[in-house]
RNA sequence: CGCGGGGUGGAGCAGUUCGGUAGCUCGUCGGGCUCAUAACCCGAAGGUCGCAGGUUCGAAUCCUGCCCCCGCAACCA
């Protein structure tokens, strides 16, 4: 009998940087999924990847001073490492700059073009320069552009798009006849009420306003958008072929079973890439799964909130399945996580640690004492088993169940569950009270292997989710692992399997203290950061700083005294304040991201550092005419600069 | 009224689809045990399930209004 194929996918992951344990955690979760359903006898095919093109790459490689293709290898290379590191067992690593790919990216567009579905056309509309925005004639307002107030005037901007619109009733359709495609299923009404009810729009996919990306073959000036190029890797990376001739993987794992995302890109995998799917005329992915976030600390983790985490470092305190469990244990289904230091000892000391690395100590050791390590059920049975064995037999089907729903955090529950169950068994039936009567060594004996064979029909059901863990448990009961069709069967170790001599410590216990201290000496020598990207001062958000400017370069840049004389929060804006300044004589508009720190009463009066030649750009509407000088901490502070002593307005700063 | 998610004992969560004694893990307190990684086992305290109304014999769960947090969007010259 074949097996069932079953295909799986992550999101390929964008090669700006360093993924975070956010990121990683999408992996893991789709590694547990793909490891066990190939438990289950599926033909798994997992595929992950890096998404390498467009315009950010293309500016951060420039900033690095690098090409952009050897930019992406170096961050594609690293995470390759981490995923690699995190024992991910996918089956293709796709990248998009892979020449198979970028070839048939090319061929679809133009599949798609000849077929009517892509047409060339242009923003058509009216623009409105300082804004640099398009504008379409019922957004105006008075004729004038919305934001501004300023002229308009007529402009086009080439581009090619996609008709969505053509598409969206056979979609809404597809989402009715399989409810489960969007998992979970909140989200797919936030797709029908927000984007296919309003009706779709065409979709721009391509762009002229940069050059790192896939060229359009028949029209190189253009190169193909983002997701027409991303989405697709998960046809081309099994060979799919636009002319007809794909590979045999494709037809064997096309459609894929499940699209492991984050929820934030949800809308591009239920609208855009079925509505591409329905113009190739290939079926459609049977589900997407959503995932949430992993917050730190109750926040999105990011660079400029200073709260990044990598999944590297945290291995380097923890261990790879310790970070694994934690984040498939903690991971609800619907909300986000949340990870803190506290947690995350919390979690690998009370589950890991204690309930089942303690576990497997006490009873390897007492196989070791009292038996040398033999285990043989000799047929003592009381009704204080019965429990157990039947809990044992009934664990496999319980965690299948769980995971069919991708109830991950559920799943390792009643595996823990069982777990504690062997524990209260331990103290049922007192093992070093047998052991101190002759007598009982048959009862202590069948007590024990009892013990051994719960941990192994355990620990079997564990592998998926820590893998080398179930191998050292396995090597240290002298077993191997059971196979998924007789995992509800209780009493299959066989008789005569010995324990190894050898300490079993598979979790150590962390304290926060210790750990946190670990975290920060990793920083302070920074010395094995591997990103060289990521190094230096890497407090503050993206901007790439020159490393050094000449004094003429300084010399630039305008810096005046400024004294602020009326200031008001900016409508509908929660983070803009407008204030009015004087600059000597002359008065300007200035509009500032300060409103958390300042409010407008005490901004007035105040003298600040403000930079009086910066081209103007308006903001909210309002033109601001100069930037105010801040300080910002890790935390995101922020704190105005002023003179330490009174100084006129106007005041040039040198 | 831009869109969406959430508010359950000290912490983190489940339960809300199809109303019926409020559950899990951790922490705290008390007890037990000694095979084991100061671990394990037992017991206890602790919640008016964000607030106010309503429907109902009965609401964490349904309806209405409100408050608060968080994402997205907008936006940080």
């Amino acid at each position: 009998m074949s097996k069932k194929p079953y295909y799986i996918t992550t999101a390929i992951a964008y090669t700006s940087g360093k993924p975070h344990i956010g990121n990683t955690y999408e992996i893991v979760l789709t590694d547990a999924i793909a490891r066990f359903k190939r438990m289950q006898g599926y033909d798994v095919r997992f595929q992950t990847g890096t998404d390498e093109h467009g315009q950010k790459i293309e500016e951060k490689a420039a900033a690095a001073g690098v090409s952009p293709k050897a930019f992406v290898d170096g961050v594609a290379a690293q995470i390759k490492e981490i995923w690699d590191l995190m024992n991910v067992s996918y089956d293709k690593f796709i990248r998009t700059t892979d020449a198979d790919h970028e070839k048939q990216v090319q061929k679809i567009f133009k599949k798609l073009y000849e077929q009517g579905d892509i047409y060339k056309s242009s923003y058509e509309g009216l623009y409105c320069t300082p804004c640099e925005s398009f504008w379409t004639p019922s957004q105006l307002k008075d004729g004038k552009c919305p934001d501004c107030g300023r002229e308009v005037k007529p402009a086009k901007e080439e581009a090619y798009f996609f008709r969505m619109s053509k598409y969206a009733d056979r979609l809404l359709a597809y989402y009715e006849e399989h409810p489960e495609f969007i998992s979970p299923v909140s989200r797919k009404n936030e797709m029908v009420n927000n984007f296919l009810k309003p009706g779709l729009q065409d979709l721009c996919v391509s762009r002229t306003s940069f050059k790192w990306g896939i060229p359009v073959d028949f029209d190189p000036k253009h190169v193909v958008y983002v997701w027409l190029d991303a989405l697709t890797n998960y046809i081309t990376g099994l060979g799919y072929d636009a002319d007809g001739n794909s590979a045999a993987p494709f037809k064997k794992y096309w459609p894929a079973d499940v699209h492991v995302i984050g929820k934030d890109i949800i809308r591009f995998h239920t609208i855009y890439w079925p509505i591409f799917l329905m113009a190739l005329g290939l079926p459609l992915p049977k589900r997407v799964f959503g995932h949430p976030w992993l917050l730190m600390g109750g926040d999105k983790m990011s660079k400029s909130r200073g709260n990044m985490i990598y999944a590297d470092e945290l291995v380097k305190i923890f261990g790879v399945d310790a970070v694994r469990y934690f984040v498939l244990n903690d991971m609800p289904f619907e909300g986000d996580g949340n990870i803190t230091w506290e947690l995350l000892c919390d979690r690998v000391n009370a589950d890991l640690a204690n309930t089942y690395g303690n576990l497997v100590s006490r009873t390897a050791a007492m196989a070791r004492k009292y038996f040398a390590g033999n285990l043989c059920d000799t047929g003592s049975a009381e009704p204080v088993d019965a429990e157990l064995k039947e809990m044992a037999a009934a664990l496999r089907d319980k965690v299948a169940a769980k995971m069919d729903e991708f109830k991950i955090s559920d799943a390792l529950g009643e595996i823990f569950a069982f777990l504690r169950r062997c524990n209260k068994y331990i103290d049922e039936t007192a093992p070093w009270i047998l052991a101190k009567d002759e007598a009982k060594k048959s009862r202590l004996s069948a007590v024990l292997y009892n013990l051994a064979e719960g941990i192994t029909i355990a620990t079997s059901l564990l592998a998926p989710f820590l893998p080398a863990t179930a191998e050292k448990v396995f090597a240290l009961l002298g077993t191997q692992p059971r196979a998924y069709d007789t995992l509800n069967v209780f009493g299959l170790l066989p008789n005569g399997t010995c324990v190894a001599d050898a300490e079993a410590h598979l979790f150590e216990r962390k304290q926060y203290k210790d750990v946190e201290a670990a975290y920060a000496a990793m920083h302070a020598d920074g010395a094995q950061a591997p990103a060289k990207e990521e190094k230096p001062a890497a407090k503050k958000p993206d901007p790439e700083y020159p490393a050094e400017i000449s004094i003429d370069d300084f010399a630039k840049v305008r810096m005046q005294i400024a004294e602020v004389v009326a200031c008001e929060k900016v409508e509908k804006s929660d983070k803009l304040l407008k204030s009015t300044v004087k600059i000597g004589e002359e008065t300007r508009t200035v509009v500032s991201g300060i409103a958390k720190f300042y409010t407008p009463e005490e901004m007035v009066g105040k003298k600040v550092v403000m930079i009086t030649n910066l081209k103007p750009a308006k903001l909210r509407g309002i033109l601001s005419e100069g930037m105010l000088l801040c300080a910002e901490d890790e935390a995101g502070n922020l704190c105005l600069l002023t003179p330490e002593k009174a100084m006129p307005s106007g005041s040039g700063i040198f």
